[in-house]
RNA sequence: CGGGGCGUGGCGCAGCCUGGUAGCGCGCUUGUUUUGGGUACAAGAGGCCCCCGGUUCGAGUCCGGGCGCCCCGACCA
């Protein structure tokens, strides 16, 4: 993208509103509007990351065999007294009624609707197991929005819903969603670590959360060093292979992790001083078994080999997608602004020109920009150098491709990359190059 | 839901106590200048001062009632 056609409207000063980092940086960046408390519009810049998120979540859901399907976000409460979910959920269920005065909600989450959507569809022990899942806006009435979109009523939420014929099953798909995640984040460019966790209003009482680690997360996490360097390789765990699944979860949960409010102080006491690891982190994932509750409530069961009703074992699993966005800058900055992973950054490079008018840097520009594409912003306004630096820094583009008028005589440029802050001299060709990794 | 704070050009704020022509910095527009880390000068544009009501000759300012937003806590993907 030209960034002068571009609506990436970074700001200068701080707006009064923003506390923490991510949130400042993602108004200033040009990311993100709020349009109400809690509620915000995503711009372009913001919205390429938003998909680039998305785009990972759905490549690797893919190859552990989960379906991607879309439900709608308004739903009948009637499907949610059939659960009897509807008086249980509180204020945190967003109410509201048709021209028909029908009641109606805006979804927190699906459990209710997807087992409905089975419970007309499938009726056999053969179609099971499934593993469907979406990506689509949630809403909870959050008492207290806050933190930009860590904390938002209306969120993006990849969420997942795995049905087995059995418990053993059902456990294998629990095991495979927890390497799946796992799998996403360090896609992401993140460092997630697995915690056992309450189940909440879900139910159920098998679950863990994921949280990933940044100084100003939420909560503290404490965890055993051996999380810095987990192997998550295809080659040491497949998806299709239950011994790998089942070594790979004990490995997990074998090792100590825990968010401040579930510490186990003499447990933790058992770990070598120097394996213990201290940190901050921000909760972006949970999983959940929670076996026949919702598949027996709503009456959904499929006929087994016997001619006897099964009801279908549930897991339920989701990412915060619009609230990664928001982790990852909180776990990657610096004062100048935010630092991308190049997985999910809104451009792999930016191209700036120092001299706009300058035949010759112009030129070089241009062939860098018609080289590399959609992928990188060329900062072609009229501006002078220190406000791209600037705006550079800020929007944090893994790299930056510098191209004056000294350099550009001899086809040359600089290559910063933003993480580092290495820079470069290099021909244009060279820093192509580098850029498409 | 308890406690606190704030609503004044796009952004950050002053003015309110003590009522009397709506200001500052940044940004924006035009020109000159400058040109490798937010240049300097000049000239401009831009404001139902959150809303409604009251007091007053006169309300951004005082009083009452709303609405919105933020922060701390409890709660939470």
């Amino acid at each position: 993208m030209r960034l002068s056609r571009s609506l990436i409207p970074t700001i200068k000063e701080t707006p009064a509103e923003a506390q923490i980092v991510s949130h400042r940086l993602m108004l200033r960046a040009g990311l993100i509007r709020q349009q109400s408390s809690g509620i915000y519009a995503w711009l372009p810049a913001g919205l390429r990351v938003l998909h680039n998120i998305a785009n990972i979540v759905r490549a690797e859901q893919a190859r552990a065999g989960a379906q991607e399907i879309l439900m709608p976000t308004i739903q009948s409460a009637d499907l949610w007294r059939e659960s009897g979910r509807y008086d249980a959920y509180g204020p945190e269920m967003l109410r509201i009624r048709d021209r028909h005065d029908r009641e109606m909600l805006y979804g927190p989450t699906n459990e209710e609707m997807l087992t409905a959507i089975m419970r007309d569809s499938v009726q056999s022990y053969r179609d099971l197991p499934q593993m469907l899942y979406q990506i689509q806006w949630k809403f909870r009435d959050e008492v207290r929005p806050r933190f930009g979109v860590l904390r938002g009523r209306e969120f993006y939420m990849k969420d997942g819903y795995s049905f087995d014929l059995d418990y053993a099953s059902a456990v294998s798909s629990y095991r495979r969603m927890m390497l799946s995640y796992m799998r996403i984040f360090r896609d992401m460019g993140v460092r997630a670590i697995p915690m056992r966790a309450d189940t909440g209003p879900i139910g159920g009482d098998l679950s863990h959360e994921f949280h990933i680690l940044a100084p100003t997360g939420e909560s503290g996490v404490f965890y055993d060093k051996a999380f810095e360097t987990i192997d998550l390789g295809d080659d040491t765990y497949s998806y299709e292979s239950q011994t790998d699944l089942d070594v790979f979860f004990d490995h997990m949960t074998s090792l100590y992790a825990a968010t401040d409010e579930k510490h186990d102080i003499d447990a933790w006491s058992k770990i070598p001083e120097a394996d213990r690891r201290e940190g901050r982190g921000i909760e972006i994932g949970q999983i959940f078994y929670f076996g026949t509750k919702y598949s027996e409530k709503m009456g959904f069961a499929v006929v087994g080999p016997d001619g006897a009703k099964i009801h279908p074992e549930m897991g339920s699993y989701g990412i915060g997608v619009s609230r990664l966005t928001g982790a990852i800058i909180e776990a990657s900055h610096d004062d100048a602004g935010i630092i991308w992973p190049d997985a999910v950054a809104p451009f792999r490079a930016a191209i700036l020109n120092l001299r706009q008018g300058d035949a010759t840097t112009d030129a070089l520009c241009e062939k860098a920009y018609a080289s590399l594409g959609d992928c990188v912003l060329y900062d072609d306004r009229p501006a002078r150098a220190g406000e791209k630096f600037v705006d550079a820094d800020l929007m944090g583009h893994p790299w930056q491709i510098i191209v004056g008028p000294r350099g550009a005589v001899n086809g040359m440029v600089e290559l910063k990359r933003r993480r580092t802050g290495e820079r470069a001299e290099l021909s244009l060709e060279d820093a192509l190059a580098k850029v498409r990794g």
